[in-house]
RNA sequence: GGGAGAUUAGCUCAGCUGGUUCAGAGCAUCUGCCUUACAAGCAGAGGGUCACUGGUUCGAACCCAGUAUCUCCCA
């Protein structure tokens, strides 16, 4: 049966994936072996794989793999997380096409449509990952909704709360007026807009002292501020003013008259005001803007709300009650305009909050929210990085993750929404609230406080919010294998916990070090008293050839599964490591992944040589030198590999898989040992190369697991029984190997190469024979490589001469001078002017390495090895010279 | 505005503790080849003032200072 000329991906993949599944292969149970675990970053329940999620699988499969033919037990927990705010605003999306309107549903309605969804969609991204290849244990797969897992949400709020850790609190977040909840500062994304600066003049209650020198800007008795949002003057309290601004000196201690409506505000003095932006008058209100919401409270200032929740006016403004906040803009611009109060009006540019989600202006708002404070727990997360606990990698990010903990601010982590954990506090008529698990628990603690005693269950109203999703997810290394004990940090743990707990490494993206990171490391600190994992790999963020972020909205964005399509799940998987070191953003080309596809199909190419073969018994072994070189290089190739692994530099380890695939066991090694067309091949040849082969595939499993699962199958390799997979095979231990042949062999290669190119340069078919003649110089012993050479470069016969030979083409390798007798064919002009170019170049090199030597300071200060090594330098360059000058002589 | 990082071949990147002529790899390009494993291939070749300017050193892509450009984070 003859085989494919190319290989083609999807013949195979989905086989052997469903065949590891059934066999149980990505499956760990505890035992007595080294665990090594991985809890996947769990993608967004309603997400679509994307090309970010292809590189950090692809990662985390090539490490979970690669540990998995090391022997440990590997352990890749896989899950999604809820992601209460983008789940819900599409469940919304999804009932208002069928005419439901949210508000119309109760809380249970909503969830169970809200379950649904999830059910439906819920498993999407994780079916992709299979494509991938990825060997997650799916016995494993968790939701941060799961009953036990939103349990062990709601006993650490209590557990925190408990420590006083949790509070509620008015506090300035980020609101979404059309989500109608807050959001986190990461969820806001900042972009440029263009705006209008409003000049607003407010009228002086009183001036005493009328001789200042600016009067552009003190007209009338009044003073103009600059603003981008005249609606909110209704929410003024204070204007203020840099104390060392001489302009307004004279308003120290006055008071001022908000426009149209005629409320009294003081003007007070802060340095926190730009003389240079604006006109140096800051209108300051509170409850609209974060830093004057902290200028306020530094100056004990009032709070005045003007705004609703939807982002309409409230009564507190007085006017234009019930406008749209973009609105009412538009038309106090006018009211201003008509009462003589603006000025001007410029055009401005800056960066305005929009929601992730809605896109809706961010409106900063007062709010009663809870939050997590953060300063205790921040020290302990901060030590476990600061003393190498984990390492972040690479550890570039060390700087930037030291300066967020040591200006954390606390957490607010409730959210206006149904999607989440609905957060365990009860509030009793009065308005007192408590934290506890169930109704019943805070109808007892209310009864043992004398304000609230003698209420029925029906009296309590559980807070409406739930917790933010990263409240979930930062349990996650812990809640994936035990959430009991989250909250309960006395217990000690099940099976699961203590085997696999700290995980080992963690693959993520450095945009959510802090929220998400961080925060792991806090809550492990708290239940396990353990960082939750040693290693944080943080990969790049997928860019497109251009340097842009992948996004849907660009439309540059591939989809990952199309890319399978086209060129493999293996050829994906190398296209994606090949650009992608630690920590850099990857330039993403479909090219890579072509290379990857082609590496592919030549390992399967190679393969189709082997098998090809037919053996004869009876041939004796000509290879032996070549099988013995492959075995050295093989070593120090996994001794490189091996290297890079343990420095998580995958992409490079990939590179030298690459090159002792292609360069050295295809290029070099079969080319040696394959017999002539239609020969049949010894058998210890054979056997041997067999052996390199399975050996290869080892190698390359964690990197393209379809196609070395397929070909590990094939009968050349012998019987195998059932679990003898590919994917289980333990991964061959590096042992020394003989350096001598390695660089001898590196000689052989540059005479073949040198051969070629006198072919080349003559225009000598490579089917001709030639005949080559050795002056030996140095200690090798060309024998040896005989064969090799023939083979490779098409000689027929190989002289040992001393003398020179006249009328050929020479090079040198080494210290050893070759000739090729090729009568009549050498122009001794051209020679002479290669040697001569040759002896030009070695004598500038010999003058550098003479300077270095003359060089007192050089001899004195540098380590002897150097030295030492700069006189071989020297010793061979000189000895390379005089061989050069003679055949020079000769061709003269 | 504050902080972090980057700048090496056309592209993507290595270059560890300053020490071989150290300027590398892969891809792309160019020139030959349809040599029965592979044209998704084979054999060759070209390509760089290591962003710039100074400094330290016997010696700098590497250390230091400044400049320029870019990216990210925070406000």
């Amino acid at each position: 049966m003859s085989i494919a000329k190319t290989y083609n991906p999807k013949e195979v993949e989905d086989k052997w994936y469903q065949f590891w599944m059934e066999n149980d292969f990505f499956k760990s149970v505890p035992d007595e072996r080294e665990p090594y675990t991985i809890v996947i970053p769990p993608p967004n329940v309603t997400g679509v794989l994307h090309m970010g999620h292809m590189l950090n699988n692809t990662i985390q499969d090539v490490l979970v793999r690669r540990a998995r033919m090391k022997g440990k037990n590997a352990c890749w927990v896989p899950g999604t997380d809820h992601a209460s705010i983008a789940t819900e605003a599409k469940v919304v999306a999804m009932l208002k096409e069928k005419g439901i309107e949210k508000k119309d549903l109760s809380r249970q309605e909503f969830l169970n449509y809200a379950y649904e969804w999830k059910n439906k969609y819920g498993g999407i991204i994780l079916d992709q990952l299979k494509k991938l290849g990825a060997s997650c244990d799916w016995d494993r797969t968790s939701f941060t909704m799961d009953p036990a897992l939103s349990e062990a949400v709601i006993d650490t709020f209590i557990h925190l709360h408990k420590k006083g850790l949790i509070y509620r609190g008015v506090r300035m977040v980020n609101w979404d007026p059309k989500g109608l909840t807050a959001v986190s500062d990461e969820e806001v994304i900042r972009k440029e807009v263009n705006q209008k600066l409003y000049y607003i003049r407010y009228r002086v209650s009183s001036i005493e002292n009328q001789e200042t020198d600016n009067w552009q800007l003190l007209t009338d008795n009044s003073l103009t501020i600059a603003t981008t949002r005249p609606e909110t003057i209704m929410a003024d309290a204070a204007i203020c003013i840099n104390p060392n601004d001489e302009r307004y000196t004279h308003l120290h201690g006055k008071k001022v008259f908000v426009p149209l409506i005629n409320r009294e505000i003081p003007v007070i003095l802060d340095e926190y005001v730009t003389m240079d932006f604006g006109t140096g008058c800051l209108k300051v209100t509170p409850a609209h803007d974060l830093n004057d919401y902290e200028l306020g409270l530094k100056h004990h200032l009032p709070i005045i709300d003007i705004l609703n929740d939807d982002g309409t006016l409230n009564q507190k403004a007085q006017i234009l009650v019930g406008e749209e906040r973009f609105i009412a803009r538009k038309k106090i611009a006018k009211l201003l305009d008509e009462a003589g109060h603006l000025e001007k009006v410029e055009d401005y540019k800056s960066q305005i909050g929009f929601s992730e989600r809605t896109d809706a202006a961010i409106e900063p708002k007062l709010s009663m929210q809870w939050f997590c404070k953060m300063s205790e727990m921040a020290g302990p997360a901060l030590d476990y990085v600061n003393n190498g606990d984990i390492k972040l990698i690479p550890d570039k990010f060390i700087n930037t993750y030291r300066h967020w903990m040591e200006n954390v601010k606390d957490w607010c982590i409730s959210r206006q929404l149904w999607w989440g954990q609905q957060i365990p506090a009860w509030y009793a008529p009065s308005g007192e609230v408590v934290v506890a698990k169930t109704a019943e628990e805070a109808l007892t603690q209310f009864n043992l406080k004398p304000s609230t005693q003698n209420l029925t269950p029906q009296d309590l109203k559980q807070d409406e919010d739930v917790v933010d999703t990263w409240f979930s997810s930062w349990l996650w290394p812990i809640s994936v294998f035990d959430p009991t004990v989250c909250g309960n940090p006395e217990s000690d743990g099940n099976a699961d916990l203590n085997y696999y707990y700290p995980t080992n490494d963690l693959v993520t993206a450095p945009e959510i070090l802090f929220f998400w990171v961080a925060r792991m490391i806090m809550a492990g600190h708290e239940f396990r008293g353990k960082a939750p994992f040693e290693n944080v790999y943080l990969t790049g963020i997928v860019r497109d050839k251009l340097g842009r972020k992948m996004s849907k909205s660009l439309g540059n964005s591939p989809d990952p599964l199309d890319l399978i399509e086209k060129y493999g799940a293996d050829g994906v998987r190398v296209g994606m490591l090949l650009c992608s070191p630690a920590g850099n953003d990857i330039m993403f080309d479909e090219s890579s992944c072509e290379q990857g596809r082609n590496f592919a199909n030549k390992i399967w190419n190679a393969f189709r040589l082997v098998k090809g073969w037919e053996v004869d018994e009876n041939l004796s072994n000509p290879n032996e030198t070549t099988i013995a070189w492959f075995e050295a290089r093989f070593n120090s190739a996994l001794a490189e590999i091996e290297n890079n692994f343990s420095q998580y530099r995958l992409s490079e380890a990939l590179m030298a898989t690459y090159k002792l695939v292609w360069d050295d066991f295809c290029a070099w090694y079969l080319e040696m040992v394959k017999p002539a067309y239609q020969q049949p091949i010894d058998a210890t040849t054979y056997k041997a190369t067999v052996q390199y082969f399975e050996q290869l595939l080892k190698v390359l499993h964690p990197f393209i697991p379809f196609i070395t699962e397929e070909l590990w199958h094939d009968e050349i390799f012998g019987e195998r029984n059932e679990r003898d997979c590919c994917i289980v095979a333990q991964l061959p231990n590096s042992v020394t190997s003989n350096q001598i042949l390695l660089k001898e062999i590196e000689t052989v290669k540059q005479i073949v190469s040198e051969i070629r190119n006198v072919r080349n340069s003559k225009q000598i078919s490579p089917k001709e024979a030639l005949s080559l003649a050795v002056k030996v110089n140095s200690e090798i012993d060309f024998k040896a490589y005989q064969n090799i050479i023939f083979k490779l470069a098409n000689i027929n016969e190989l002289n040992f001469v001393d003398e020179k030979l006249v009328g050929a083409a020479s090079f040198m390798a080494g210290r050893d001078e070759f000739f090729i007798p090729l009568a009549g064919n050498i122009d001794t002009e051209v020679e002479k002017e290669r040697i001569k170019k040759e002896i030009e170049y070695l004598n500038g090199f010999l003058k550098s390495v003479n300077a270095k030597l003359a060089n007192e300071r050089f001899v004195q200060n540098a380590k002897p090895e150097i030295i030492a090594n700069e006189q071989n330098k020297k010793a061979d360059a000189e000895a390379k010279i005089a061989i050069l000058q003679e055949s020079l002589k000769a061709l003269a």
